[in-house]
DNA sequence: ATTAATTTGTACGTATGTATT
DNA sequence: CAATACATACGTACAAATTAA
């Protein structure tokens, strides 16, 4: 499979495209390093600018995580559970900057927004945490 | 304020943080158009680049909404709550494209995914969902 | 209704900085 | 020290869609 740049699809779309697919068939583990941006230039023939939009897109998927040293496919880690009493809410938002930093969070990452009868929110990061209704300890 | 290109926080950055206070503060209201690209080029004197990627960084967070003929802040718009019953669990996490595309969902909207006891799932926009637990219709 | 102007989308190039190897 | 790789930021150009004239 190629990189047609008289497709519709803009050429940084379709590289998402295909590298989600490796991906999501297991081609590319968690984990694993991806190729170089300049390997995906040369690979295909496009610009690095292309290469960076791909890679923006699989970042805002939460799909991958970009370092200084390149990328990578990330790994969802281990979920910690958490148990919510009647009338709790739960939503969920894409946290701001300063939020994100102060969080912890890696970018394409939403957070829960738990929010108590009471009123009292608690912000968490949604790759580490999954929300559990029931009392029961 | 202004944008110093000499300071250590990317112009880029600083031109989110400006804009992001501008509607925290209610100087831009849910729904306002924002200012052309071009026009924060010659606000600012910088490039049309760095603003793009300003407005990257606030859609991601789900801030604003860029359409053809510009950007606007998003409106939240109304919350449908969803009664969920004990044991069923909720997580978010970034839609790929394609899933976007399907459910409708804006940029920089995380999906709810909230999983029933016998293990169905289903998606949803958390920018239009509420789970709230407890089970009385 | 056709044209022109506006505005964002995409895509190329180049250059410099910074951190890691 | 040098090579690699990503981050930022400038420039240009053209396409596509919407809005205004």
């Amino acid at each position: 499979m190629a990189i047609d740049p008289s497709a519709d699809r803009p050429v940084y779309k379709q590289l998402a495209d295909l590298i989600r697919a490796r991906i999501e068939e297991g081609d590319l583990r968690p984990g694993q390093r991806l190729p170089a941006e300049s390997d995906y230039v040369a690979e295909f023939g496009i610009s690095r600018d292309s290469v960076r939009r791909a890679m923006a897109v699989l970042r805002g998927e939460g799909l991958i995580i970009t370092e200084l040293r390149g990328s990578r496919v990330r790994d969802a880690g281990e979920a910690v559970t958490v148990q919510i009493s009647p009338g709790t809410q739960v939503g969920a938002r894409m946290p701001t900057e300063p939020e994100r930093k102060q969080l912890g969070v890696a970018e394409g990452v939403p957070i829960l927004v738990i929010t108590d009868p009471g009123g009292e929110t608690r912000l968490l990061p949604a790759d580490r945490t999954i929300a559990r209704a029931g009392d029961e300890a």
